[in-house]
DNA sequence: CCGGGATTTGACAACGTTGTCTAGGGGCTA
DNA sequence: TAGCCCCTAGACAACGTTGTCAAATCCCGG
């Protein structure tokens, strides 16, 4: 560490603290303290000297030390699946205002979908303490949580349910949407319907998935085997889906995908494919007014999710003790054409 | 506070500490905090009664106590305009992943555009004393930093540049890349062209201008003061900026689109018109190759932007002190129908 | 000019951890 | 068996802040 002088009279890479601040200005620590804190009992002058001090070393308050001082973090953490899908993005914003709102800041974490990766960076937060969490969820057992909840950090799960513990969620009506989304295709005509999902461990893909074969039976309607493809959501896998039900000897009529990442790949599919195929999407996503046919959504509001989630969160952190929650906001079916294309052969 | 037990045998909402842990297995504090740093000098059996201790009593370090004591956080400061939006999102993604294989986790803020915001953001990861800070700046004026960077912060600016301050920087080539779309316009015979951008204090706005101005000018085309324009991205603002262009008594023949919420506007907007008008957009969005006719773009990578910025962050962390390097990534012109458009009349 | 209450100020401990330093015990060598 | 060294373990201070409490100072009316 250099002695040399860099803009101010102190080393680098070493701050000045209240102490450097306090004989500067020939006051005590507390005094310094109260003037940085806008405490009241400090006369003018004596504050005005503790500014100059202040400004002159360029001090800034090491909220390290306060933090562990008064026990609270003004901090939540966000543990996600990924920053960079636009379903998170809103909902990471939306979180984020809230925090803001209560003069927190956010912490933000991608667990990939790994469930030992959430764990890692759930536990990790809880270390930094957090004053909670806003967490969707990778894995399916959250009794690692269980400790840390009862220590008293809020926890608030969104999009997904916790497992295998009682806790707050809130989460879009999977089931229902997915309904909707199939009884839509079905009413325009279709009785061979695919649906291509996420991986079944996933909530959301059970609950859509559920949703789809409740609408069918409703409608008297088998289901093949082969018109349910469940994996990861990579384009090529869903590519691979999506084909083998459009060339079946008896192919589907119709898709249902089972989240944003699906639809877009069903759509390139469908595109390059000689017969028009109906398809309704999961998640709303940009532009699907602007393809051709424009995509029929069931829509979620994951901006709607987050601020749900983080309202709940700061309930709690107010201290508001009912037990855990579990709250459901509506989906919306949007029609733009491509749910609204009838089979071939009438 | 309830006395109660919830759990574990401590009082709702107050964590054991090293000291409860160290009580409990009958050694010293050290101790305690030599196995849970996996420190070495620790007797197996030792090692199992202080292991023992942890678990009963759902002992976790605080880090906040630990990061005061080290004075390194293990975190990074991401401050951004807004996590929503689809180009900050790789962004943010790829600046978590860099953190991570750092072992540091991500602080991540919204500015929203807003310089006073950006301040206070920023001020506040530094009171938090985050190791080290990625700031796509809204603000033009980042002398305000001079004493946190003297004091060790290390800071990297993306995707526009410091104000009055010399700091390290990534950038995209926008000046290149808006010169190329321009000129991909103008080799497709179109003398009048229209740009839409954002606000002219913003940086890349500038260049982006200054791109198109340049192609302009290398063609030797005049420019109209009617075909400029630069402001707010909110949806009605372009969308009466892109009809005036086109109902003007010498409409332009073709668009180029400042960014990507620009686009979709223009995409919309070029939609409803009569007349088929090209449209290059600065920014690749997911679907731009599904839309009709497909979009062409000047496509940067956000996720490069991230990942080149917190690269060349932890490069300073690890004691790297080069004067500060301007950084600046290419574009690349993506064609894909919508760009290759010629005028109405030939 | 003095008593008394209000106001301003500072000394000190505490938050929970880690770095330093020293004590004690055990094993090895001469 | 004495002497040495190494290894384990713990006492203690320090990180920079805030809460508590007591001391010092001020202002006012009598």
């Amino acid at each position: 560490m250099t002695e040399t002088a860099r803009g101010t009279s102190h080393r680098y890479g070493t701050r000045p603290t209240m102490k450097d601040v306090a004989a500067r200005a020939g006051v005590g620590l507390k005094t310094v303290s109260r003037v940085v804190n806008g405490e009241p009992g400090v006369t003018p002058d004596t504050e005005r000297r503790v500014q100059e001090a202040i400004t002159a070393l360029g001090f800034r308050r090491n909220d390290s030390a306060r933090i562990l001082r008064k026990g609270r973090t003004a901090s939540i953490g966000l543990v996600l699946e990924d920053l960079a899908d636009p379903f998170y993005g809103p909902l990471s914003r939306a979180v984020e205002e809230v925090a803001r709102s209560h003069g927190a800041l956010l912490i933000n974490g991608s667990s990939a979908e790994d469930p030992a990766r959430e764990q890692e960076l759930v536990l990790a937060l809880c270390a930094r303490r957090v004053d909670g969490l806003v967490v969707i969820p990778a894995g399916d057992d959250h009794r690692y949580l269980a400790p840390e909840i009862a220590a008293g950090v809020a926890t608030v799960f969104v999009d997904r349910p916790a497992g295998r513990i009682d806790a707050d969620v809130v989460l879009s009506d999977n089931f229902g949407g997915a309904q909707a989304a199939v009884a839509h295709l079905i009413a325009h005509g279709h009785r061979r319907i695919g649906f291509i999902g996420d991986q079944p461990r996933i909530h959301t893909a059970k609950e859509r998935l559920r949703g789809y074969r409740t609408a069918m039976a409703d409608a008297g309607l088998p289901v093949a085997d082969s018109w349910v493809s469940l994996g990861p959501t990579a384009p090529d896998r869903v590519r691979a889906a999506a084909t083998a039900m459009l060339a079946a000897p008896e192919p589907v009529t119709a898709l249902f995908s089972g989240n944003n990442r699906v639809t877009v790949t069903a759509v390139r599919v469908l595109r390059d494919h000689p017969r028009p195929v109906a398809l309704v999407g999961f998640d709303d996503f940009e532009l699907a007014d602007l393809v051709h046919p424009a995509i029929t959504v069931v829509a979620q509001d994951s901006a709607h999710l987050g601020r749900t989630a983080a309202g709940l969160l700061f309930r709690r952190l107010d201290g508001i003790d009912d037990p855990p929650q579990r709250l459901e906001l509506p989906t919306r079916l949007i029609p733009r054409g491509s749910g609204e294309i009838g089979p071939p052969e009438g």
